[in-house]
DNA sequence: TTGAAAGCGGTACCAG
DNA sequence: CTGGTACCGCTTTCAA
């Protein structure tokens, strides 16, 4: 159907090696030949069969990425980036959303795998770590995003989440707040280290910490805000109440700020509020929204640089941790009198 | 490297072509050869090459997407629906963005077709229907969601632009608004269906038409916030002064509103504000937004169903053109006493 | 029910 | 400089 290298070697009176050639840039090739064959591939419009090309040289010069959810301001930031690198040196992304689920997101792999791509990405909603074995065994390059395995010796770039859990619940207390609770996201190593961070930030600062100030967002990826909404009527029935609530992302602490509002107080007056993630919207919320910035974009940029390195070498390198930095973007809803 | 269809014949002492009937759950392989094979496939975790059968079949069992922004709300949910859909039936997706760029645009479609996927899905940015003449060519099936192109008759999934205007307007007028201005986006099929809707409106309802009441947003995928913001100065500044204002999208009505409380105004009480897009923050805004809802996820199903009812059939259907109709989400930036 | 041969569209290697 | 030959991993066709 579409034209083939054979075509034009017959057009030309040539051989598919010559054209080969040409196409692939080799030196060894009669300049008058060269300007034939070029022309006559622009004439025709040719385009390189890649799945061909890809049997013989094993390499697909394509990437895929599975997330949990492409709508996730997060994820849809760490995939921009990620394109952005990856089509600078000629490479396609496939992405697939897994939903949050770790079944799902096994097929996904599967699925990926068969397709031969040169490596992969996964922000992972796993709880084992099989699947990476398996990524192993076919000996495909793989990189971890933003939540990372204990134990597992793997490629991984994202935030350094326990800083991010510091560094917000700092911001709490510096902004005057004695009884701070935190709505914790799933069982991830970013809600981990989160909560790790906010413990420890508590702790150094000789911060009490109160019975039942620690909730479970209900879902962190879906329907964050009726999630977080819910945990604070928790929270709000508590005695003695918070006067700072530190979210485990953005649309859960819209979901904290609501409640609060529709139980008659104030933010940042009566209970500071601050979320993860720095979404865009995040200044003009009711109560434009302090909040943790995670570098969602550098991720993918640094996790595409990781990626096509992993491809280049030869010989698999020691697994390579990136860290980010996040760091704070204050708003109004932490915004109190000293 | 990875475990072909040829070592597991070897070891079982059969035929490649055995192996692979097999797989594709041919009849006519013998119960006690099938389980052998079967058996092996599982301990191996075989995965077959989907190179190759692409090769072959001529189907790589994939499909692109290409759209201006992939952080964009909208656009992220495209894809998300049609994810959604194409994983149902064992198909990948690929997605590159073209940051609104139609060189890049250009290039990503070049790129897409030499990886020879079994269709294309369109987001574009172009201005000539050059490209998709190439696309034509190659007889790749492709259909254009969200812009349509006047004169291409290709297949098209978006919501009715004009309709949308009309809606919007519609809801300002019956919000008591006199003064209607509109904040376009560019010069995309989108933005002019929704001005077009607009004008119409206003015409119908006999609601005066100002000069300089329609203004274009400087851009309207990337860094609407500020776009929606500037175009706000110009219209403040105008007298008589807009009691209503319909914005493209919803990035830009928040820019909108912070600009007229920035003048001292209040929304809605002296200007009502209507966005477009329904994104799912509106609600916790610091005036909750009107929207128009854009189906963005079932505009991402429909599409995907279409192109797989394109790639099935064997010979090109008639282009097809769905349109599916927005509907107003209320809120409170356009909550006028009667 | 099974398999040998041919070929999909390229690339690698080596001879001329 | 140019090209014949083999082959990548799989499917298709057809004969046994």
């Amino acid at each position: 159907m579409a034209v083939t290298m054979k075509d034009i070697a017959r057009e030309l009176g040539l051989s598919v090696v010559t054209v080969s050639k040409v196409i692939r840039n080799h030196t060894d090739i009669g300049a008058e030949t060269r300007q034939r064959v070029l022309k006559r591939i622009k004439e025709l419009n040719y385009q390189p069969n890649m799945a061909a090309r890809a049997l013989v040289t094993g390499r697909t010069y394509s990437a895929g990425l599975i997330v949990p959810d492409l709508v996730h301001p997060f994820f849809a930031e760490v995939a921009s980036g990620l394109s952005d690198v990856l089509r600078r040196k000629n490479y396609s992304l496939l992405i697939s959303s897994s939903e949050g689920d770790p079944d799902l997101e096994r097929q996904e792999i599967k699925r990926l795998l068969s397709r031969r791509l040169d490596a992969l990405m996964i922000a992972s909603t796993q709880w084992t770590v099989e699947s990476f074995r398996r990524i192993e065994e076919q000996k495909v390059p793989y990189v971890l995003l933003d939540r990372a395995f204990l134990g597992l010796p793997a490629n991984f770039v994202g935030v350094d989440e326990i800083a991010v859990g510091r560094l917000a619940t700092e911001h709490l207390i510096s902004a005057g707040c004695q009884r701070i609770a935190h709505i914790r996201g799933p069982a991830a190593s970013t809600a981990v280290g989160r909560l790790e961070g906010y413990r420890q930030a508590l702790a150094h600062h000789d911060v009490s910490q109160f019975r039942g100030y620690v909730l479970a967002g209900r879902s962190a990826d879906v329907d964050s805000w009726s999630s977080g909404h819910e945990a604070m009527k928790k929270l709000l029935a508590l005695t003695p109440r918070p006067d700072g609530v530190f979210c485990y992302n953005d649309p859960i602490a819209i979901g904290v700020i609501d409640a609060i509002l529709e139980a008659g107080l104030r933010v940042p007056g009566d209970i500071a509020v601050i979320g993860c993630g720095n979404l865009h919207f995040d200044k003009s919320l009711r109560v434009p929204l302090s909040s943790v910035d995670q570098q969602s974009r550098a991720i993918g940029e640094r996790a595409g640089k990781l990626v096509l390195s992993l491809i280049e070498a030869k010989v698999a390198p020691q697994p390579k941790s990136i860290m980010l930095q996040p760091s704070i973007v204050p708003r109004e809803s932490t915004r109190r009198p000293q």
